[in-house]
DNA sequence: TACAATTTTGTAATCAATACAATTTACAAC
DNA sequence: GTTGTAAATTGTATTGATTACAAAATTGTA
Protein backbone atom coordinates (compact mmCIF):
# COMPACT_ATOMS: atom_id res chain seq x y z
CA UNK A 1 0.00 0.00 0.00
CA UNK A 2 1.03 3.43 -0.81
CA UNK A 3 1.11 6.40 1.98
CA UNK A 4 -3.01 7.70 2.45
CA UNK A 5 -3.94 10.30 0.59
CA UNK A 6 -7.28 11.99 1.82
CA UNK A 7 -10.37 12.63 -1.06
CA UNK A 8 -9.79 16.45 0.73
CA UNK A 9 -6.44 16.71 -0.36
CA UNK A 10 -6.85 15.10 -3.66
CA UNK A 11 -10.15 17.69 -4.65
CA UNK A 12 -7.65 20.71 -3.59
CA UNK A 13 -5.20 19.35 -6.16
CA UNK A 14 -7.93 18.97 -8.69
CA UNK A 15 -9.20 22.46 -7.59
CA UNK A 16 -5.37 23.92 -7.82
CA UNK A 17 -5.45 23.07 -10.99
CA UNK A 18 -8.75 24.36 -12.49
CA UNK A 19 -10.50 20.99 -11.78
CA UNK A 20 -13.36 20.73 -10.68
CA UNK A 21 -13.40 17.67 -8.04
CA UNK A 22 -16.22 15.47 -8.92
CA UNK A 23 -15.99 12.19 -7.44
CA UNK A 24 -14.66 10.20 -10.41
CA UNK A 25 -11.80 12.63 -10.74
CA UNK A 26 -11.31 12.18 -6.96
CA UNK A 27 -11.13 8.29 -7.22
CA UNK A 28 -9.53 7.99 -10.88
CA UNK A 29 -6.40 10.69 -9.58
CA UNK A 30 -6.29 8.73 -6.01
CA UNK A 31 -6.09 5.45 -7.90
CA UNK A 32 -3.03 6.43 -9.75
CA UNK A 33 -1.51 7.97 -6.60
CA UNK A 34 -2.05 5.12 -4.37
CA UNK A 35 -1.42 1.65 -7.17
CA UNK A 36 1.82 2.32 -8.86
CA UNK A 37 1.22 -0.31 -11.21
CA UNK A 38 1.40 1.95 -14.57
CA UNK A 39 -2.31 0.97 -15.24
CA UNK A 40 -4.35 0.91 -18.85
CA UNK A 41 -7.31 2.54 -18.62
CA UNK A 42 -8.99 -0.65 -18.52
CA UNK A 43 -7.61 -1.85 -15.38
CA UNK A 44 -8.56 1.82 -13.64
CA UNK A 45 -12.13 1.24 -15.26
CA UNK A 46 -12.48 -2.39 -14.12
CA UNK A 47 -11.05 -1.08 -9.97
CA UNK A 48 -13.17 1.30 -9.65
CA UNK A 49 -16.23 -0.08 -11.01
CA UNK A 50 -16.39 -1.59 -8.11
CA UNK A 51 -17.16 1.30 -5.93
CA UNK A 52 -19.15 2.83 -8.66
CA UNK A 53 -21.11 0.65 -10.15
CA UNK A 54 -22.79 2.96 -12.81
CA UNK A 55 -19.05 4.03 -14.23
CA UNK A 56 -18.41 4.43 -17.78
CA UNK A 57 -15.13 3.83 -19.66
CA UNK A 58 -15.71 6.78 -21.49
CA UNK A 59 -15.47 9.02 -18.02
CA UNK A 60 -12.19 7.22 -16.88
CA UNK A 61 -10.68 8.50 -21.01
CA UNK A 62 -12.29 11.57 -20.65
CA UNK A 63 -10.67 12.17 -16.80
CA UNK A 64 -7.34 10.84 -17.27
CA UNK A 65 -7.31 13.23 -20.69
CA UNK A 66 -8.09 16.02 -17.92
CA UNK A 67 -6.07 14.62 -15.44
CA UNK A 68 -2.76 14.89 -18.57
CA UNK A 69 -3.27 18.24 -19.84
CA UNK A 70 -2.66 19.48 -16.65
CA UNK A 71 0.12 17.73 -16.25
CA UNK A 72 -1.04 15.89 -13.38
CA UNK A 73 -0.20 12.62 -14.78
CA UNK A 74 1.86 11.23 -17.58
CA UNK A 75 1.18 8.92 -20.43
CA UNK A 76 2.88 6.34 -20.72
CA UNK A 77 3.30 4.54 -24.41
CA UNK A 78 3.69 0.47 -24.34
CA UNK A 79 5.51 -1.20 -27.40
CA UNK A 80 1.69 -2.82 -27.63
CA UNK A 81 0.18 0.14 -28.51
CA UNK A 82 -1.56 0.55 -25.06
CA UNK A 83 -1.39 3.84 -23.00
CA UNK A 84 -0.34 3.18 -19.55
CA UNK A 85 -0.96 5.38 -16.71
CA UNK A 86 1.24 7.40 -14.19
CA UNK A 87 0.12 9.18 -11.18
CA UNK A 88 3.51 10.77 -10.48
CA UNK A 89 4.65 13.03 -13.53
CA UNK A 90 8.01 13.87 -12.00
CA UNK A 91 11.30 12.95 -14.57
CA UNK A 92 11.68 9.21 -14.85
CA UNK A 93 12.75 6.58 -16.98
CA UNK A 94 10.02 3.38 -17.47
CA UNK A 95 11.08 0.02 -18.02
CA UNK A 96 8.56 -2.33 -19.81
CA UNK A 97 9.22 -5.93 -19.42
CA UNK A 98 8.84 -7.42 -23.44
CA UNK A 99 7.50 -10.33 -22.08
CA UNK A 100 5.26 -9.70 -18.86
CA UNK A 101 4.38 -6.44 -19.46
CA UNK A 102 4.94 -5.31 -16.01
CA UNK A 103 6.63 -1.40 -16.00
CA UNK A 104 8.77 -0.47 -13.41
CA UNK A 105 10.31 3.45 -12.67
CA UNK A 106 13.85 3.71 -13.03
CA UNK A 107 15.45 7.04 -11.75
CA UNK A 108 17.52 9.13 -14.15
CA UNK A 109 20.39 11.47 -13.75
CA UNK A 110 21.56 13.57 -15.75
CA UNK A 111 19.95 15.99 -18.16
CA UNK A 112 19.24 14.55 -21.55
CA UNK A 113 22.83 14.95 -22.86
CA UNK A 114 21.17 16.26 -26.66
CA UNK A 115 24.13 17.32 -28.60
CA UNK A 116 22.91 18.29 -32.10
CA UNK A 117 19.70 18.75 -33.95
CA UNK A 118 17.46 20.32 -31.68
CA UNK A 119 17.81 23.50 -33.02
CA UNK A 120 14.46 26.26 -33.52
CA UNK A 121 12.60 23.39 -31.83
CA UNK A 122 10.59 23.61 -28.52
CA UNK A 123 10.96 20.39 -26.66
CA UNK A 124 7.90 20.54 -24.24
CA UNK A 125 7.94 16.79 -23.06
CA UNK A 126 11.09 14.10 -22.55
CA UNK A 127 10.13 10.71 -22.55
CA UNK A 128 12.82 7.75 -21.68
CA UNK A 129 11.01 4.05 -22.18
CA UNK A 130 13.60 0.83 -21.74
CA UNK A 131 12.49 -2.41 -22.75
CA UNK A 132 13.83 -5.50 -21.45
CA UNK A 133 13.16 -8.67 -19.56
CA UNK A 134 12.21 -8.26 -15.65
CA UNK A 135 13.88 -9.71 -12.77
CA UNK A 136 11.34 -13.30 -12.85
CA UNK A 137 10.78 -13.23 -16.71
CA UNK A 138 14.41 -12.99 -17.59
CA UNK A 139 14.82 -15.93 -14.97
CA UNK A 140 12.19 -17.96 -16.63
CA UNK A 141 13.70 -17.78 -19.85
CA UNK A 142 17.16 -19.04 -18.82
CA UNK A 143 15.28 -22.27 -17.37
CA UNK A 144 13.16 -22.65 -20.61
CA UNK A 145 16.57 -21.92 -23.04
CA UNK A 146 18.55 -24.39 -20.66
CA UNK A 147 15.97 -26.96 -21.30
CA UNK A 148 15.71 -26.80 -25.21
CA UNK B 1 17.41 12.37 -51.92
CA UNK B 2 19.32 10.54 -49.67
CA UNK B 3 22.52 8.54 -50.76
CA UNK B 4 21.62 5.73 -53.37
CA UNK B 5 21.73 1.94 -52.00
CA UNK B 6 21.85 -0.75 -55.29
CA UNK B 7 19.02 -3.22 -55.03
CA UNK B 8 22.12 -5.63 -54.88
CA UNK B 9 23.97 -4.15 -51.53
CA UNK B 10 20.36 -3.93 -49.67
CA UNK B 11 19.46 -7.78 -50.87
CA UNK B 12 23.24 -8.38 -49.84
CA UNK B 13 22.20 -6.59 -46.15
CA UNK B 14 18.95 -8.92 -45.74
CA UNK B 15 20.40 -12.18 -46.06
CA UNK B 16 23.31 -11.15 -43.72
CA UNK B 17 20.32 -11.04 -41.18
CA UNK B 18 19.02 -14.07 -42.41
CA UNK B 19 16.04 -12.94 -44.50
CA UNK B 20 15.22 -13.81 -47.78
CA UNK B 21 15.34 -10.79 -50.33
CA UNK B 22 12.25 -10.97 -51.89
CA UNK B 23 11.00 -7.73 -53.80
CA UNK B 24 8.96 -6.46 -51.27
CA UNK B 25 11.47 -6.74 -48.62
CA UNK B 26 14.34 -4.95 -50.59
CA UNK B 27 11.95 -2.00 -51.57
CA UNK B 28 10.35 -1.47 -47.86
CA UNK B 29 13.94 -1.69 -46.40
CA UNK B 30 15.24 0.78 -49.30
CA UNK B 31 12.36 3.05 -48.87
CA UNK B 32 13.55 3.42 -44.95
CA UNK B 33 16.82 4.17 -45.69
CA UNK B 34 15.91 6.76 -49.15
CA UNK B 35 13.22 8.75 -47.25
CA UNK B 36 14.30 9.84 -43.54
CA UNK B 37 11.03 11.09 -42.61
CA UNK B 38 10.29 8.14 -40.30
CA UNK B 39 6.97 7.09 -42.23
CA UNK B 40 3.68 4.89 -40.90
CA UNK B 41 2.95 1.74 -42.38
CA UNK B 42 0.38 3.24 -44.51
CA UNK B 43 3.23 6.11 -46.38
CA UNK B 44 5.54 3.27 -47.10
CA UNK B 45 2.25 1.40 -48.51
CA UNK B 46 1.30 3.96 -50.62
CA UNK B 47 4.51 5.26 -52.31
CA UNK B 48 5.56 1.58 -53.15
CA UNK B 49 1.94 0.67 -54.16
CA UNK B 50 3.05 3.00 -57.34
CA UNK B 51 5.87 0.58 -58.23
CA UNK B 52 4.04 -2.69 -57.17
CA UNK B 53 0.16 -1.88 -57.94
CA UNK B 54 -0.54 -5.92 -56.52
CA UNK B 55 0.98 -4.75 -52.63
CA UNK B 56 -1.08 -5.40 -50.00
CA UNK B 57 -0.37 -3.71 -46.69
CA UNK B 58 -0.29 -7.21 -44.52
CA UNK B 59 3.06 -7.57 -46.71
CA UNK B 60 4.24 -4.10 -45.41
CA UNK B 61 2.99 -5.04 -41.92
CA UNK B 62 5.05 -8.26 -42.00
CA UNK B 63 8.17 -6.98 -43.64
CA UNK B 64 8.06 -4.23 -41.51
CA UNK B 65 8.32 -6.79 -38.47
CA UNK B 66 10.70 -9.69 -40.02
CA UNK B 67 12.81 -6.18 -40.28
CA UNK B 68 12.69 -4.83 -36.94
CA UNK B 69 13.29 -8.28 -35.44
CA UNK B 70 16.61 -8.44 -36.21
CA UNK B 71 17.37 -4.89 -35.62
CA UNK B 72 17.66 -3.51 -39.19
CA UNK B 73 14.90 -1.13 -38.68
CA UNK B 74 13.26 1.47 -35.40
CA UNK B 75 10.08 1.24 -34.10
CA UNK B 76 8.86 4.81 -32.59
CA UNK B 77 6.00 4.76 -30.78
CA UNK B 78 3.84 8.13 -31.63
CA UNK B 79 1.49 10.15 -28.95
CA UNK B 80 -1.06 9.28 -30.98
CA UNK B 81 -0.41 5.85 -31.25
CA UNK B 82 0.37 5.00 -34.67
CA UNK B 83 3.79 2.96 -35.01
CA UNK B 84 6.57 4.89 -37.26
CA UNK B 85 9.89 3.49 -38.50
CA UNK B 86 13.40 4.45 -38.88
CA UNK B 87 15.72 2.67 -41.28
CA UNK B 88 18.92 3.88 -39.42
CA UNK B 89 18.57 2.33 -35.91
CA UNK B 90 21.88 3.70 -34.73
CA UNK B 91 21.30 4.95 -31.25
CA UNK B 92 19.76 8.72 -31.33
CA UNK B 93 16.22 10.43 -30.13
CA UNK B 94 13.25 11.32 -31.81
CA UNK B 95 11.59 15.09 -31.90
CA UNK B 96 7.72 15.14 -32.65
CA UNK B 97 6.15 18.00 -33.27
CA UNK B 98 2.59 17.64 -31.44
CA UNK B 99 1.12 20.12 -33.91
CA UNK B 100 2.32 18.94 -37.04
CA UNK B 101 3.49 15.51 -36.47
CA UNK B 102 7.01 15.46 -38.02
CA UNK B 103 9.39 13.45 -36.50
CA UNK B 104 13.21 14.92 -36.22
CA UNK B 105 16.33 13.03 -35.26
CA UNK B 106 18.14 14.16 -32.15
CA UNK B 107 21.57 12.97 -31.16
CA UNK B 108 22.59 11.89 -27.90
CA UNK B 109 25.98 12.09 -26.96
CA UNK B 110 25.98 10.25 -23.20
CA UNK B 111 25.32 6.93 -22.41
CA UNK B 112 22.08 6.85 -20.58
CA UNK B 113 22.59 7.98 -16.83
CA UNK B 114 20.38 5.50 -15.11
CA UNK B 115 21.19 6.09 -11.50
CA UNK B 116 18.29 3.63 -9.57
CA UNK B 117 15.42 0.70 -10.39
CA UNK B 118 17.54 -1.14 -12.85
CA UNK B 119 18.89 -4.06 -10.60
CA UNK B 120 17.62 -7.13 -12.19
CA UNK B 121 16.81 -6.25 -14.86
CA UNK B 122 17.96 -7.26 -18.63
CA UNK B 123 17.43 -4.04 -20.36
CA UNK B 124 17.75 -4.96 -24.21
CA UNK B 125 16.59 -1.43 -25.73
CA UNK B 126 16.36 2.22 -25.12
CA UNK B 127 14.14 5.03 -26.76
CA UNK B 128 14.38 8.67 -26.12
CA UNK B 129 11.60 11.00 -27.19
CA UNK B 130 11.25 14.34 -26.98
CA UNK B 131 8.14 16.30 -28.05
CA UNK B 132 7.16 20.03 -28.36
CA UNK B 133 6.81 22.15 -31.40
CA UNK B 134 8.93 22.06 -34.57
CA UNK B 135 10.40 25.55 -35.77
CA UNK B 136 7.31 26.02 -38.53
CA UNK B 137 4.93 25.01 -35.84
CA UNK B 138 6.37 27.26 -32.95
CA UNK B 139 6.68 30.25 -34.98
CA UNK B 140 2.89 29.49 -36.09
CA UNK B 141 1.59 29.47 -32.48
CA UNK B 142 3.57 32.44 -31.57
CA UNK B 143 1.71 34.10 -34.40
CA UNK B 144 -1.75 33.12 -33.50
CA UNK B 145 -1.12 33.97 -29.38
CA UNK B 146 -0.01 37.68 -30.78
CA UNK B 147 -3.54 37.90 -32.63
CA UNK B 148 -5.87 36.42 -29.87
C1' DT C 1 -38.43 24.53 -7.03
C1' DA C 2 -36.61 25.67 -11.49
C1' DC C 3 -33.06 26.43 -14.71
C1' DA C 4 -28.58 26.38 -16.92
C1' DA C 5 -24.19 24.44 -17.05
C1' DT C 6 -21.49 20.68 -16.35
C1' DT C 7 -20.71 15.88 -15.84
C1' DT C 8 -21.59 11.26 -16.83
C1' DT C 9 -23.33 7.58 -19.49
C1' DG C 10 -23.81 4.42 -23.33
C1' DT C 11 -23.87 3.33 -27.94
C1' DA C 12 -21.93 3.72 -32.47
C1' DA C 13 -18.06 4.65 -35.20
C1' DT C 14 -13.05 4.80 -36.20
C1' DC C 15 -8.79 2.96 -37.31
C1' DA C 16 -4.36 0.73 -36.77
C1' DA C 17 -3.03 -3.77 -36.29
C1' DT C 18 -3.61 -8.83 -36.38
C1' DA C 19 -5.30 -13.52 -37.72
C1' DC C 20 -5.74 -16.55 -41.01
C1' DA C 21 -7.05 -19.01 -45.06
C1' DA C 22 -6.52 -18.77 -50.02
C1' DT C 23 -3.63 -17.72 -53.74
C1' DT C 24 0.60 -17.03 -55.93
C1' DT C 25 5.47 -17.37 -56.45
C1' DA C 26 10.14 -19.37 -55.95
C1' DC C 27 12.92 -23.08 -56.39
C1' DA C 28 14.71 -27.63 -56.14
C1' DA C 29 14.12 -32.57 -57.67
C1' DC C 30 13.04 -35.44 -61.14
C1' DG D 1 10.11 -28.78 -68.89
C1' DT D 2 7.16 -30.49 -65.44
C1' DT D 3 5.98 -31.49 -60.81
C1' DG D 4 5.82 -30.73 -55.98
C1' DT D 5 6.79 -28.42 -51.69
C1' DA D 6 7.87 -24.53 -48.95
C1' DA D 7 7.77 -19.74 -48.59
C1' DA D 8 5.80 -15.38 -49.72
C1' DT D 9 1.94 -12.61 -50.73
C1' DT D 10 -2.75 -11.34 -50.84
C1' DG D 11 -7.28 -10.10 -49.10
C1' DT D 12 -10.90 -10.42 -46.08
C1' DA D 13 -12.61 -10.68 -41.43
C1' DT D 14 -11.74 -9.59 -36.80
C1' DT D 15 -9.88 -7.47 -32.81
C1' DG D 16 -9.36 -3.94 -29.45
C1' DA D 17 -8.21 0.54 -27.84
C1' DT D 18 -9.86 5.01 -28.51
C1' DT D 19 -13.03 8.68 -29.98
C1' DA D 20 -17.50 10.98 -31.18
C1' DC D 21 -21.59 12.32 -29.79
C1' DA D 22 -26.18 12.66 -28.13
C1' DA D 23 -29.09 11.41 -24.22
C1' DA D 24 -29.53 11.29 -19.28
C1' DA D 25 -28.15 12.57 -14.77
C1' DT D 26 -26.14 15.66 -11.60
C1' DT D 27 -24.54 19.96 -9.69
C1' DG D 28 -24.82 24.61 -8.27
C1' DT D 29 -27.41 28.66 -8.09
C1' DA D 30 -31.10 32.12 -8.45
Amino acid sequence: MQPAITTGETGDRLRAKGIKPSVIRIKVLQYLLENRVHPAVDTIYRALLKEIPTLSKTSIYNTLKALNSKGMIMEIMTPGGEIRYDGYPARHAHFMCLKCGAIKDVSLSCATCLTHGTEGLKVTEEAVYLKGYCKKCSEKLKISNRKS
